[in-house]
DNA sequence: CAGAATCCGTTACGATACTG
DNA sequence: CAGTATCGTAACGGATTCTG
């Protein structure tokens, strides 16, 4: 086996990878698009707080890593959908685990939180 | 069940939380002090891209949210000994889930990029 | 409708110097 | 050894305007 215990720095191209699709919207993007293929302003709707621009970008970065797919809508006026791939499918079981652990230890987190908080007061 | 499914936004706190312990250099230190607790040195020395900034910025915030603790060694110079937290070796399960998907998907992964990139200059 | 382009403020980060 | 303080840069993200 290689290494991934010891392994000095989480690997370089993993880093780079998370943080392209574990950034500030993309779970939301998938999240909504593992329900139904949207439309971009469909989007928007869903995610109300996200901007055009922060939508666009994250949309193309989840399409360049395979996640997403963009279709052109060969109607009149084009349109455009954005719709989740298989290899996007698979990246829901991880993310589950990860929020199910969020969801599970946040009472605790935030315990230390104001812990940690009040003893900086103290001081 | 409340929601998760059809949840609009990964929930704020959710979001806050994963930023704050999925960032750049949070990973590459839990695994570091998922095997024996360091001192500060010990860890820039095991971890050689990181700034002394940085690893202090990381280990605070690691230390607020309850999954590290900073030990004062009453030595003769005092000394500082970072440990992983009984909370924070729950964390590793998910983690390592995550980077299992990434390993298993590079390959797809980068392919995608590699036929994004090419459409386009292609165009 | 689905963006692209521009401006602009906040934040993140690295480099460097200094301290108990 | 384990930081703090300061500075400068660069990336991120939001607001706004414009376009086919």
């Amino acid at each position: 086996m290689p290494d991934t215990a010891h392994d000095f720095v989480i690997a370089l191209p993993h880093r780079e990878l998370l943080d392209q699709i574990l950034d500030k919207w993309s779970l939301s993007v998938m999240n909504e698009l593992c329900e139904r293929p949207c439309r971009f302003n469909e989007l928007r709707r869903s995610i109300p707080a996200v901007t055009q621009k922060s939508l666009t970008a994250t949309l193309r970065r989840l399409e360049r890593n395979g996640l997403v797919e963009r279709r052109l809508l060969t109607s009149r006026p084009v349109a455009v959908e954005y719709a989740i791939t298989p290899l996007g499918k698979t990246f829901r079981a991880p993310v589950e685990v990860l929020l199910t652990w969020a969801d599970a230890h946040m009472p605790e987190i935030q315990q230390a939180r104001d812990t940690f908080d009040d003893e900086s007061l103290g001081l």
